[in-house]
DNA sequence: ATGTAC
């Protein structure tokens, strides 16, 4: 057991002691009940990350649980010029995110015909499950070029985006260097999922604001007792995961040339200022762009969707953006004076009150984050603190796994799947996704306190599911 | 995560 190394540092920190060829130590965020059970596979993905070149810091939070290349719920940071990028470390859901739309509506005035019809009117506009394509003509062919360079701008000419929307997505919704010229034929003729959900742990969920903690910042956030809101978590689907995979394969071949060969093949890595590296960025960039224009249209789509059942426009009906997190993503940024290139995988950055990349509507707060718990459990709206420095302002993505797809879908049954989707309206897919199972995931709450308790995150508010679309 | 495979 790997996870028998690690020393206590601290409450729910660890630190596993750099041996061999490891650069840095390699840290943990847990409590204790939890060191014991972090599979090995996922501590040797982070033992592995720490003997890339430049590496400064690698480390796993709460939601840890092993993925391709570095565990899901890890970051990795390297230090320019030297440094690596690595195409698993960002992962094959490139841009992976979480968007939440705020309403006027109020939960307990609607009626449960209502929300049934807001849903299957949604369902029936945005496709759901692996390898769908968009019901949105219009968005193929020329725009392509458009979406990867501008992002969510490029839909602004097709009246999917309201100008109060950009400020309200990371990066304005535009990652910059995105180019279609760093994209292989393969991921070009995938470019036809926008606007659609994907599968895995992807949904749309329809919630209510059950619990409010902090009311200064849920009153900027636009967030009150009570409130219908809509959550989307989504990423860039077919396209991004060929671009990683075009990608981890070059590296693989690349790494060598550079004299940066590790045992790892998923952690495949080049210097970010190298040839390679540059391309990746600008494909990388293209995928980043693409999903945050994936999920503006579905942003477009709730909309109408919402607007046709209640016979109200979007706007009367108040339905803005809150804010938009990817959760799967490189970035270069500066910590304490040193030119870093941080890869978060199932990881998002939160940062804190005052910090200068906040967008300047939520400079005073720290803009928001938003945690989903699995299927049927609770979801988290949370900003950053200013000790979150230690973690790079990273927080975990969501509740993690403790039961792989296949051991959930051997171990948990229909009926205990159902049983936990009480008083729920669900879509056919999602009652019959026994790897989303809430048995399959951590308990969210147990997990959020994790890191409130060390003061890296402060909660907002929380958020109860009522209806839930499935791919 | 993913037209779940070199």
């Amino acid at each position: 057991m790997l996870a028998s190394q690690f020393v206590n540092r601290g409450r729910n920190r660890w630190e596993y002691p750099r041996e061999g060829r490891m650069q840095v130590p390699v840290r943990l965020y847990l409590p204790d009940h939890w060191l014991e059970t972090v599979d090995d596979e996922s501590i040797q993905q982070l033992l592995d990350a720490a003997e890339l070149a430049g590496t400064t810091e690698v480390f796993g939070l709460p939601d840890i649980h092993s993925g391709y290349g570095l565990p899901i719920g890890g970051v990795l940071a390297t230090e320019a010029p030297l440094g690596v990028i690595s195409a698993g470390a960002v992962g094959m859901d490139i841009n992976c995110g979480v968007r939440l739309l705020r309403s006027n509506m109020v939960v307990s005035e609607l009626n449960k015909e209502s929300l049934r019809t807001i849903l299957g009117t949604i369902e029936q506009r945005i496709p759901a499950g692996i390898g769908k394509d968009t019901i949105h003509k219009e968005l193929q062919g020329k725009i392509a070029k458009n979406v990867v360079e501008q992002g969510v701008q490029a839909l602004s000419e097709l009246d999917m985006l309201w100008d109060f929307d950009l400020p309200r997505i990371e990066d304005q919704g535009c990652f910059p260097g995105g180019s279609l010229d760093a994209v292989s034929k393969k991921a070009k003729e995938r470019f036809n999922q926008l606007g659609t959900i994907g599968g895995g742990n992807h949904f749309i969920e329809l919630q209510e604001v059950v619990e409010v903690h902090d009311t200064k910042a849920a009153d900027v956030f636009g967030l009150f007792l009570g409130q219908l809101v809509v959550m989307l978590h989504s990423g860039s689907r077919g396209f991004g995961q060929q671009v990683c995979t075009d990608y981890s394969r070059l590296m693989l071949e690349a790494q060598k040339k550079y004299g940066l060969e590790i045992g790892n093949k998923g952690l495949a890595a080049v210097p970010l200022f190298s040839e390679e590296g540059q391309r990746y960025w600008q494909a990388m960039a293209a995928a980043a762009n693409y999903a945050y224009a994936n999920r503006q249209v579905m942003t477009y789509d709730i909309r109408t969707s919402i607007e046709q059942v209640m016979g109200k426009s979007a706007k009367e009906l108040g339905l803005s953006l809150v804010f938009d997190v990817a959760h799967n993503l490189a970035r270069m940024e500066e910590h304490e004076g040193k030119e870093l290139i941080v890869h978060r995988k199932g990881s998002i950055r939160a940062l804190p009150p005052e910090h200068q990349s906040n967008p300047d509507i939520y400079r005073k707060t720290g803009h928001p984050v938003f945690v989903p718990g699995s299927m049927g459990t609770s979801s988290y709206v949370l900003t950053g603190l200013p000790s979150n420095k230690e973690t790079l302002h990273s927080i975990n993505h969501g509740a993690g796994r403790i039961m792989s797809r296949t051991q959930a879908r051997k171990g948990i049954s229909s009926k205990q799947l159902k049983d936990s989707m009480k008083g729920i309206v669900s879509s056919k897919h999602a009652l019959k996704s026994l790897d989303e199972a809430p048995a399959a995931y951590k308990d969210i709450d147990a997990v959020i306190e994790t890191l409130v308790e060390i003061g890296f995150t402060r909660h907002v508010a929380k958020l109860r599911p009522i209806g839930v679309i499935k791919g």
